[in-house]
DNA sequence: AAATAAGCGAGACGGTACGTCCTGTCTTAGC
DNA sequence: GCTAAGACAGGACGTACCGTCTCGCTTATTT
């Protein structure tokens, strides 16, 4: 259930209201931000919405999918990222970005939240939630690393996938478990616990 | 909502079941074990454990509540460690019996999903789950990187939170998001990118 | 689904409460009452008597079934009749209490309305209706004649059944279908149509 | 909502199609002899003929005036008789007629009930069963009894309205209440109650 | 041939009702 | 005083039909 841009090939029939599909995705997002999932329900999003909630069903199977899709429309261009820099920033750049949304956008962090927990019980929404916001931005630090460490910067017997896993995970981590405050001095204590960036010296002697 | 171990200070009137009890934890783990949080409810939980929807009530707040307190029954020994270790062995032996627990113990595994989950949109609940599940595993591996510190084992510079979040996080997230597989290979492939252990020899001899 | 006056054997549990059932029969009847079967629904019913949805369930299977209990609640004692009256002025009393209940007595007729409609499409209803309303009032009219033949003022050779049907089916029809106005005097065009009632004259050759 | 057979005027535009009519109303009485009026809506008409949805609301204004449509157009030849009959035997034919449609035509029988029951809720359509079924049949009655009173057949004394009700209303009844049997012994138990023929003969020797 | 107009299918949508399930509370009886 | 049994209001679920509203295509008549 991602979020569509193509407008549809415009058959017969009445057109799909584009208003009605940005007052959903605002009314989940909005409900999940301030009462988090316990408020979120299709009745209570077609209420907000000003919706019927068959046209909710229509669309999307759960609430949890429409969060996903709001979520996914207000932060899809987040996991971009500059070529130029080096390894080290870059990734920093990327962990910044998402503590950075958790911590200043308030409903991203909630929807988060709400999808994850969600997920717990809704196969659908966690292959969703892996497929449309994990695997990108994983991929994004993937290119990273593995640019890395074709330019030496990285060593390269690491593995990637868990090194993502120990960077990014005690993000997410602290923003479900709450059990310290996440914030971006965050991201040099973790890297300065990283050792999969070469030295200097060595560097040399690679390539 | 914790296991309380204490029996009462038996006053008049009929006295706790502690059949009932066991009855309940037992139901409400099984549950959850078979559908995750999706099947729990009170009611399903009292139908289950042949006990009326009253009972549950009167000593819990809710069905996430009983599945951690089933949860903290059934897994409390989990945190110990031999003080004879190294610093690195221990730590790598407390990661691997929390990967053990969430690989070949299916109801744990459940049961801290759910409960997380529902953790979400329950204050207290998420309390509980921090104070009564992280907090005790946290302290445990916070006791041997300070051990480790003090013997040289570990940098002193370090910073401890961070650190149990680098190691740790990885595996709840993997347990959570499901995006790679969760197994005892974890544990080096995380530790070979941690560079808090001070190394007597130069680290390029490693590989 | 009849009207019990039992107050049941009284076990454990919450008793249920008068007050309710008797507010969901008059609302029943209130709606039907008002805007015929298109007034009349679950939801319609459980908000106007101020009651929960479940309870209507629990006790009636559909709006129909409510109104017909309802229907029986109000009218059952119309069918005693005096058993010194001859048979012609017995049955000639029950015609005009029938025709008054639904001239006279609104909600009465619109109920009778009401189910006879329902019960195209609800066989239990259908069932329902015949053996509560219809079958005790064909009986006490059989009765009538029965003894009517007994006593020489009513020829023996009528089928009872056709009878009744010849003299109470118009009441009902003109009722349903509206083709022409039901008043008392109604009861004498019939009676004066039958020819049931054996002459004065050769009532002494019987017995 | 009756029958129109005149072509119409035939202005400009796409003319209506009469292969869409005739499979509505055959989908609209297929549908009402399978379920009765539960399975009847404009949506399964619909679907049921092949049409839209929009059509039907252009002609039709509930799924009841289809169906009325449907059985006018199946059966408005029925009501004809011999008038070389005796008025009796005229009587006999019209109630012998119906009984047979009741019995033998299925989707007629349950299109009268349907129409009959759907008529409780909806004025339109009872005016239109009373104007286009009722009407035409009891007219065709009154003429037979008016004939016979003008013949010496029929006792010039009788209320004909009264007395159509007497002989054709116990056959709505029962095809609506199903208490008893509908069969053709119904017109001789009927006509051996009604005393309104003149009899030359004394009454004494039918038995 | 083009303009005009109605018929008609496809589809979106708000609204209401359905019957079921769970919640949390309350009331009774029994142990 | 713990517990089971049960009644009840409230609210969400997912589905069905309702009636209305665009659309775009088709089929005819009229200019």
């Amino acid at each position: 259930m991602p979020a569509e841009s193509v407008p549809a090939a415009r058959g017969p029939g009445r057109p799909r209201s584009s208003r009605t599909r940005t007052a959903i995705l605002a009314a989940a997002v909005d409900l999940v931000t301030e009462g988090g999932l316990a408020a979120l329900s299709m009745s209570s999003i077609a209420a907000r919405a000003g919706v019927s909630r068959v046209t909710l069903y229509k669309w999307w199977s759960s609430p949890g999918a429409i969060v996903l899709d709001g979520l996914l429309d207000r932060s899809h261009s987040s996991i971009e990222h500059d070529p130029s820099a080096s390894a080290r920033d870059a990734i920093a750049a990327q962990m910044q970005a998402l503590i950075t949304l958790f911590t200043d956008d308030g409903p991203t962090a909630a929807a988060i939240r709400a999808v994850t927990a969600r997920a717990e019980s809704d196969a659908q929404l966690a292959r969703d939630l892996r497929e449309h916001w994990h695997r990108p931005r994983r991929e994004v630090a993937a290119d990273i690393l593995r640019r890395g460490i074709r330019s030496g910067e990285v060593r390269p017997e690491i593995d990637v996938e868990a090194t993502i896993d120990l960077l990014f995970a005690p993000i997410y981590h602290r923003l479900l478990v709450d059990h310290a405050p996440l914030g971006p001095e965050l991201v040099d204590q973790l890297l300065a616990l990283f050792n999969g960036f070469a030295e200097p010296a060595p560097r040399l002697t690679s390539t």
